[in-house]
DNA sequence: TCGCTTCAGTGATACGGTTCAGTGAACCGC
DNA sequence: GCGGTTCACTGAACCGTATCACTGAAGCGA
């Protein structure tokens, strides 16, 4: 390419870059482009400037329908904005989660967009000191940028419209998550279920429909919980296909409350009542804020999403 | 790193890659690299050897969530392989395919899978020259390796399912495609239809839950047929949507036939009667074959995958 | 006209590996 | 004991771009 045009290499970089060129070096290098279908190599220029124009994502979990969804919507963002995304999956397990962030270390990302499924790990701090990473859903110790979710006022509005309809014996369905028992969302629960009365049990599930169906199975034994408070859609989803195969019927028998708001669950019958966190939001501000820590803007920047409660049918009032 | 071993930088690439080297350097590499924490820097390796260890990932549409499910598994399964897929969305727009095609490959993966929106566009022959490509579901001209549907057999499955039941009126929704009335499915679905005798009419849905839901609404006017044959599932969630705008009951008023059988089919009230990909298959056999020919082996191959029936209950019997 | 600054472009070096030709030593059979 | 192989390793070139220090020329006011 320097060949073709007679000029240095350098000249040529600065000229593809429009920096510190005349007019007529820069229209000769784009012809010089045009004819030889050039394109400058990404890996040298990574090689050379450090930068890869690539963002890792790592996500806790995409057998969840919804994570599934924000993978695709901030895959698409980041193009938007000229950077490519390296997608992994946690598959819920803290080991592969330290693992994963390792390998996306490796491959010298400009920046990472994670879902913790530990956000309690150690190796969290000394990852964000050395590359920028934006954290959506939990807080990684004020050490990252991050999209929130105020679970506080999630919760509130979940368990809140629950105890309005009359239900007081109340099933949490939640991921399996690493021994972090002060987990701040599953605070939230315990708190809140104090504070309005409410009869409590706790069951987990492991990723997947099936777990959640597996799960939602123990929960909905006979003289049970007259309401399950899924901690995603994709949990509420199990709870259907539980409730179908133990011949329950959804709201008569057992009401359910998803997390979310994924767009299957509007199709579902009942329509699954949810807590709505504006997934389109949520995907903007992080690749915002990535974009802009990777770019060597702010890296600790913060945004709470609040979350709106949307009714459909899954709830029964039993007032 | 290579000082620090005190062997040239040739004999610690050579180790590093368990190459040609004695027991005993091979200790001695190990030891320093544990002691540095030493990680090969895949930007220079890739610049060097000219491959990166990426393999591009060319969606036809990730709105619809089955090729959402692909994705994930053939992401999952070149990690296993000590790949990266480089997840790209073509919104089923064919120029964007095209471009984002021209992109993948200036990022110099090591291969592509794609679902092409244009099979017949003229950019693929030479793009499969350049670049080892697996095609999954529509054949590229016999120029790539192909993970193709048996969609003779899936059609017929469908269709013939619908006539037994009684049902002789039917509309086909399918994808938005590239001016390419030749595509195999289609021609399929024409030549099925006339052999079995139906009334068939084809609407065509741009991509996501939506866009689908409007087109059925076209195609359920009052009059209209008895059943619908959805080209994917995703399509046939919004017939289920738009059934529920209408107030129609599926399958009382209007029966339903699905095309992949994603995990939520089953959860419908009714369940969606659906071809069945086995998805599975199709994300191990394109995990292979993309490997193998990024390997340098066989480049060409074609594996192809055959549906069953998966019925539920949203097609109603007529007779 | 002189000295100073600004600008376009050059040459060299760095980035961190891979790869190829070449070298000395050990090993082989005859 | 000798030519020929094989083995383990070295030295050097190379991949394609970015960047720094530098040069020659042009532009400037005094």
């Amino acid at each position: 390419m320097a060949k073709a045009t007679g000029l240095s290499p350098a000249a040529v970089s600065y000229a593809l870059r429009g920096l510190q060129v005349s007019e007529e070096t820069m229209e000769r290098v784009r012809a010089a482009a045009t004819e030889l279908g050039y394109e400058a190599d990404p890996i040298a220029r990574a090689l050379a400037s450090g930068r890869t124009g690539m963002i890792g994502l790592l996500c806790g979990s995409l057998e969840d329908l919804w994570q599934q969804s924000l993978a695709v919507g901030i895959s698409r963002g980041l193009r938007e904005k000229d950077r490519y995304a390296l997608i992994l999956d946690a598959v819920g397990d803290p080991a592969r989660e330290r693992a994963l962030a390792q390998q996306l270390r490796d491959q010298r990302v400009d920046g990472m967009i994670v879902q913790p499924v530990d956000p309690a790990a150690p190796f969290w701090p000394e990852l964000c000191e050395s590359v920028p990473v934006v954290a959506i859903g939990d807080s990684l110790a004020g050490t990252a940028a991050e999209v929130v979710f105020d679970n506080r006022s999630g919760v509130t509005l979940a368990l809140e419209h629950l105890r309005e309809l009359g239900h007081r014996r109340i099933a949490v369905l939640t991921p399996t998550r690493a021994s972090t028992p002060d987990r701040p969302a599953d605070v939230h629960v315990t708190a809140e279920a104090e504070r309005l009365g409410l009869d409590m049990e706790v069951v987990t599930a492991a990723h997947g429909l099936a777990a959640a169906t597996e799960a939602a199975q123990r929960a909905l034994r006979p003289g049970g919980p007259t309401a399950v408070f899924c901690f995603s859609d994709s949990i509420a989803y199990g709870v259907y296909a539980a409730a179908r195969e133990l011949g329950l019927s959804i709201p008569g028998d057992v009401s359910v409350m998803g997390y979310d708001d994924h767009p299957m669950s509007g199709l579902l019958t009942p329509g699954l009542t949810t807590v709505d966190w504006n997934i389109d939001g949520i995907v903007k501000a992080a690749v915002r804020l990535v974009s802009a820590a990777a770019d060597g803007g702010a890296r600790r920047r913060r945004v709470v999403q609040k979350p709106t409660l949307k009714e459909r049918g899954s709830v029964r009032d039993l007032t």
